[in-house]
DNA sequence: TCAAAAAAAGATATGGGACTCCTTAATGGG
DNA sequence: CCCATTAAGGAGTCCCATATCTTTTTTTGA
């Protein structure tokens, strides 16, 4: 569904959530081995939130790294799709129609609108704090396997 | 949601489902020209639907062309997306993580898969026909606007 | 049987996503 | 103040989806 800088940001933000704070920064070795993502990418990625300067931030140097603060933590997983530019992802046309509307219909409209329009009600909805004690629960997890 | 090929491939099956018949053929230029994809491109798609053998058939030669039989018409939409090799794009986690399943879920998976059951349970009720019937009813439309 | 028409096949760009590496800047501890 | 640490930034690689162009093959109709 999203782009795998998307899927990145995702994890890493659930992760950065669930083990920062503004005394405690995570670096960015501990977060790619934790959600197994290769970290020189990973760390384009974060930039790139940290730029937006919402989500989350970061210091240099010595107990450096990345942190999240408690009110950022409220944000819905929506905002981290709009950073990461996958807004139009859940907008889009099934049959990638640029015109495709509720007056213009393409012919999986009708019964498409009402998925979408979970999706994004999905999304807006979630926040990263409600992800961030899903996995507190221990029944829930972010980290891929290994790849051989 | 799909790749550009797999909207192309979408749009260009409705389309013949729409305008052929065993007699009556239709070419790629009026394909192309009709769902506004590029032709050379378009050609290929149509060739890899071909070579599947299952849904669309082609005859070269003067007055050849694609064109679908009425049994493939009662295909799904998932028919297409098999060939086109989005069946992945369906059963992937939204975090990205290859493990993500009941057991061991990720913190998205429980309220996503509901979600994820519709768009199945969408692709594999919605027949070819289907659309190409809510064509005809001229309240839904397949062609995108000309690019600038 | 020949020529035209149309799809099939092959060869070749091109742009962007995914990723790596190297250098630079910022920070904190000794 | 210097040095180790860590993020930021820049440049470049690789591969694949997207797309085009050309040549070949198949088929039909005259």
């Amino acid at each position: 569904m999203f782009s795998k800088s998307t899927e990145y940001a995702l994890r890493a933000t659930i992760y950065i959530a669930q083990k920062s704070s503004e005394e405690h920064k995570v670096g960015l070795a501990e977060i790619s081995a934790a959600i197994d993502s290769p970290p020189s990418f990973t760390a384009k990625i974060l930039q790139a939130l940290r730029k937006d300067n919402k989500i989350i931030r970061s210091v240099p140097g010595p107990n450096g790294g990345f942190y999240i603060t408690e009110k950022a933590k409220n944000l819905p997983v929506h905002a981290i799709l709009k950073v990461m530019g996958e807004d139009d992802v859940l907008n889009k046309c099934v049959l990638g129609l640029d015109k495709c509307s509720e007056a213009k219909p393409c012919p999986m409209h009708s019964e498409y609108k009402f998925i979408k329009a979970q999706l994004l009600e999905l999304f807006d909805r979630k926040t990263i704090l409600d992800l961030e004690n899903d996995i507190k629960t221990g029944e829930v997890f972010i980290k891929n396997s290994r790849k051989k």
